[in-house]
DNA sequence: TTCATACTTCGATCATGAGCGAAGCATGTG
DNA sequence: CACATGCTTCGCTCATGATCGAAGTATGAA
């Protein structure tokens, strides 16, 4: 009955409170050193060393040297999801309430996961390209459309300019916060980073919040509409 | 730079060898006494004892006592979406391929999430019932249409018989294997209850592999085709 | 070149927690 | 009632791993 991957031994890795600091502060999406994880998980140099060697080996954070830094990132947006799912058990079993969220609503309405567009708003979008047919499922992956290959250039994006990687294209990411999937992989990160760059939204300085300026909260709105409710609700 | 809920205090109760045992276990959806679980985590009663209680503090697990037995079950299908997607991980961080799936094709094929279809059948179904506009995403969840409302009747399922709960209708739960959603919540554990009713499929002994018949494959694949490629795929 | 900084490695400490033997409590059966 | 079984609690052992001081290596700047 021992069937399935090993999951003790990931969870371990971020089961220490210094490493789940380290792990935290990667969602943000930045690439950070190894002295400002240090600082981020309350530990000195070497022991944040030590755990960040723990987390390279694991398969969970990658590392980059520059000179004499070393800027770490999570391996993966699959990483970053399993970490939200955490985050959304842990936010539920600590106060057994029911649809209990986070304490700020603005880390709920709009944040980073990682790289591409949490919280409502991220699932807003997600859904909303999903019922204009925009996105659709597919036997292997989420599928742009042709429709929504249009629609991202219209928005702005170049496709072509993506970088050729082996990270999917389009890609479902489960949403701690409002418990439904957002959209994560290069596409989810480039249309982030078209919102910052339209100054519809910006970056907080220390924290994952996204916030959308009033006239950028509209164009979204306008652009990722919620879709309608159907005449069946229970 | 402390934002959303504590991660490691969860992780680190999945983290323990045995603890991750007793938890895959009970992914199996059925409630397991304490001897049981001592048996599959390979520890002594006593010992069990004392994870049992841990995880049942920390909000994973539920008991129930029954005579001088006590049963356990996973607290709710979040916790199993949350042992799901540990398993992705550990499954790519184990072996750092690119799509890397369960050794076993069977798992991959047809599983038991604790209490509902997962696997690639779990994910076409659906897929498929949301590209068939039988459920249908909401601000607040996965919402069953008119359409599906039909549907599940005629399936030969009485939703109003279903146990008044505070477990949603419709969920999406993130699979490990497919890397995409498959149904949860009080339909999807209805909808495998009907497949096993119907002899479409039944469960293994020692195993959360669901094996459908030749018939009931059949059936199924007619109930729920695969939703048709865009044009636009990359 | 010297000095400063970023990061790693080594060695030692010690807190933690998993584990089990022993014992006790609760329930069921004959 | 006696006995068996399921489960919990207690007390102790000891392996593990996080932690930091010390020291070393690598890189950058003046």
């Amino acid at each position: 009955m021992k069937e399935g991957p090993d999951i003790a031994q990931i969870a371990a890795l971020i089961g220490d409170p210094a490493r789940a600091n380290i792990l935290t502060a990667l969602m943000s999406g930045k690439a950070l050193t190894a002295t400002e994880l240090a600082f981020e998980a309350g530990v000195t140099a070497q022991t944040a060393s030590a755990h960040l060697a723990k987390l390279t080996d694991g398969g969970l954070v990658a590392a980059r040297k520059s000179g004499r830094h070393k800027y770490f990132t999570l391996v993966s947006d699959e990483v970053a999801g399993v970490l939200e799912a955490l985050m959304g058990l842990a936010a539920g079993a600590g106060h057994l309430r029911k649809r209990t969220g986070p304490k700020d609503g603005a880390m709920r309405k709009a944040r980073i996961c990682y790289n591409h567009l949490a919280g409502d708003m991220g699932v807003q979008m997600y859904r909303s390209m999903v019922a204009k047919g925009l996105l659709e499922p597919s036997d292997e992956s989420l599928i742009l459309t042709k429709a929504g290959h249009a629609f991202v250039s219209e928005l702005g994006i170049d496709l072509d300019a993506l970088p050729t990687s082996k990270a999917p294209l389009c890609r479902e990411c489960l949403d701690w916060s409002a418990r439904s999937s957002h959209l994560a992989g290069q596409l989810g990160r480039a249309i982030l980073s078209r919102f910052i760059a339209l100054n519809w939204a910006k970056r907080e300085e220390n924290s994952r919040v996204v916030t959308f300026t009033p006239d950028g909260e509209k164009a979204f709105l306008s652009l990722f509409p919620m879709p309608e409710r159907s005449i069946a609700e229970l």
